[in-house]
DNA sequence: CACTGTTTTAAACATTCGTTTATTGGTGAC
DNA sequence: GTCACCAATAAACGAATGTTTAAAACAGTG
């Protein structure tokens, strides 16, 4: 078992690095040092560096969209039919995020790795969660689409990416501002405290008054 | 006037190419060839990669932390110790950060910029913008301060973060969601449309009801 | 033990990076 | 004209990067 060994050791210190510095500010030398492994075992078991960076998102990314589908899928079954009201499928998703890093205690990683994603994603990775997990996410809005019957279709896209930049903006940028919060407040701040905060916030902005005025391209007028 | 043509050039297409590829990921090479200027004009002119970073963020700073001074003290003169209402503070935050780069053609890449500086600025971008620019943000959230007397000091700190997130995430990922939302809707959205749609979200998110329960770290029980 | 396939290792490889040096070109002052 | 000064250039430097190679160590099987 000393493949799986070395597997495991390349991933586990490969993510941490990465979400402290980024893709292209961690080398290969200091993951390897850093895990006690040769410099060469990346490229013998993962390839390339391109493919460590995916295999890292892989090893959260897979069980949490499993989990998700799951709890879609049981949600759906309780429902019957019914459209499911939009605070539980809020809080459905935040649960199935929040329990995957859990079980590993790492889930500033976790969202730090989301956030980068996004920002530092040029090309191949962005292809990559695109393909691979780009699905689970179409179900999710469909369903959200139900549980809002009275937005506009094009309003509630923009909102939902309003609320994702939310998200994914204050906890991959976590540890900054918390350095500047517990310096103004002598707080402490958990991620899960943080998520709290985030409940009210994101149904508020979802279930904003529609804004005044008309968009500018009038598509047909009637 | 050599010198100012050589600098400017290297501005514009440092600007370009760090708002697409990040900062480690662009090389000066890259810069110096598609500017057509000579590789060591860089470190003559700026010192080190650092200084142009920097020079890059001053260039749109300046003019912005300039023009946004002086609508506040406008704005002040105009309520004369009146609290300003939240909308107008915004509303009037919103069209500082709008003119600036108005003057030249660039919204996009000052958004991609700012987008940067969150996540991936390491140690000098943050302190360099925190040391420059972080007195015209304290003055800003003053003002909300007084607007918002029913927030609590941390929660009003975290929503505007999130809103600050919001807009920074859909603006800096305009172009790709544009993309999208062109294909799904068939509706082409301008940047003023955005903006439009932001409003009544953003103070939806600062005006929501706060959260249930208390912060997991209890500073003081009475 | 001998053989086979897999994993680990040290060393080297070819690039690329930011920075520095030394030289040349140009411009205004006196 | 020549001197001084700033800017632009080509070339090189040293360090760091991802990747490859070839040999060694290991494990299990017959």
């Amino acid at each position: 078992m000393a493949q799986t060994d070395t597997v495991t050791r390349i991933l586990d210190t490969a993510e941490v690095l990465f979400a402290e510095r980024g893709f292209a500010e961690t080398s290969l030398r200091t993951i390897t040092s850093k895990a006690k492994v040769n410099l060469a075992a990346v490229n013998y078991h993962f390839g390339s560096k391109k493919s460590l960076i995916q295999a890292v998102f892989a090893r959260y990314l897979d069980p949490f969209t499993e989990r998700f589908h799951a709890a879609l899928d049981a949600l759906e079954q309780d429902y019957q039919g019914q459209t499911i009201p939009l605070e539980v499928l809020l809080e459905t998703m935040a649960r199935s995020v929040l329990e995957v890093p859990a079980e590993r205690n790492s889930l500033k990683v976790f969202m730090k790795l989301l956030g980068l994603a996004y920002s530092q994603a040029q090309g191949h990775l962005r292809r990559y969660i695109q393909e691979h997990y780009g699905s689970v996410f179409t179900r999710f809005t469909d369903l959200v689409r139900q549980a809002t019957p009275e937005l506009p279709d094009a309003e509630r896209f923009w909102r939902l990416h309003f609320v994702l930049g939310t998200v994914i903006f204050t906890l991959s940028g976590l540890d900054a501002l918390r350095d500047i919060a517990e310096k103004d407040f002598d707080e402490h701040v958990s991620v899960r405290d943080l998520v709290r905060r985030l409940r009210p916030v994101v149904v508020a902005a979802l279930q904003a008054p529609l804004p005044e005025g008309a968009p500018e391209s009038i598509k047909a007028a009637g």
